[in-house]
DNA sequence: GTAACCAATCGACATCTGTCAATACGTTTC
DNA sequence: GAAACGTATTGACAGATGTCGATTGGTTAC
């Protein structure tokens, strides 16, 4: 804690609540799966389909092994950003509906000015 | 790369056009900036003062040590979502402007329909 | 049923990351 | 200038993470 006096005009601190244990944790866990350059580009080549994609379309895309996009891929479905289904011996992923809703409730998480969940 | 035949109805890969090497560099780092709980959490305290913030006030709001919280401020400074600045002895911390661009920026990665960067 | 195939899991390893104690740096106060 | 103070940097260490080779599981083709 700060001893010295502040320079004049230092404004105190607004109190902030903290978010709340379980939506603290999917926001670190979305943007953790977001945290990786391999990752990122799965997901814009998933996005960027009419519909599902098959697992060996993304592999190939890839200079990595197949057992690595399956952990990239896990992590991505973990996280909520995508949703996958079979058809016989493929794997087919595409977006979960509710990726983009995870994205702009985090977007909001820098709004500006004071929000919801602050406290005087 | 998948030999046998694919099921029917089974649609081509769009090819996707990846990142620019700069922004995908930059994205993940403000990805990575943004997947840690006490980084999110001292990104909504400082994003929700009027002005900036000293960095004794924020050392007092975690349990945490006093370098731990310089670290996780100098990963918010270089990710681009914080800038600092200095009177006397204290360092105040506020949110850059450019901080809501680049979340909302990460939020077109998710479009869901084919955007701008796609190519057929 | 046996072989071929696709995808997921496991085990191992090197690297990255969050944390703290100790220290260094710059400023203010005396 | 010396001491006190706020902050940043350094060094060390445990735990998390990205990667691959090997293996497993489940499905299809013969």
């Amino acid at each position: 804690m700060a001893t010295r006096e502040r320079p004049e005009g230092c404004c105190p601190v607004r109190a902030v609540r903290p978010l709340a244990a379980r939506e603290q944790e999917r926001l670190v866990t979305v943007f953790k799966a977001l945290a990786d350059a391999t990752r990122l580009e799965i997901l814009r080549l998933v996005g960027a389909q009419a519909g599902p994609v098959c697992v060996c379309d993304i592999v190939d895309r890839f200079d990595l092994a197949q057992p690595t996009i399956s952990h990239h891929l896990k992590v991505l479905r973990e996280a909520g950003l995508l949703r996958t289904s079979k058809i016989g011996i493929w794997a087919f992923y595409e977006l979960e509906a509710e990726a983009k809703d995870l994205l702009e409730e985090a977007s909001d998480l820098l709004a500006v000015k004071p929000a919801r969940g602050l406290r005087a």
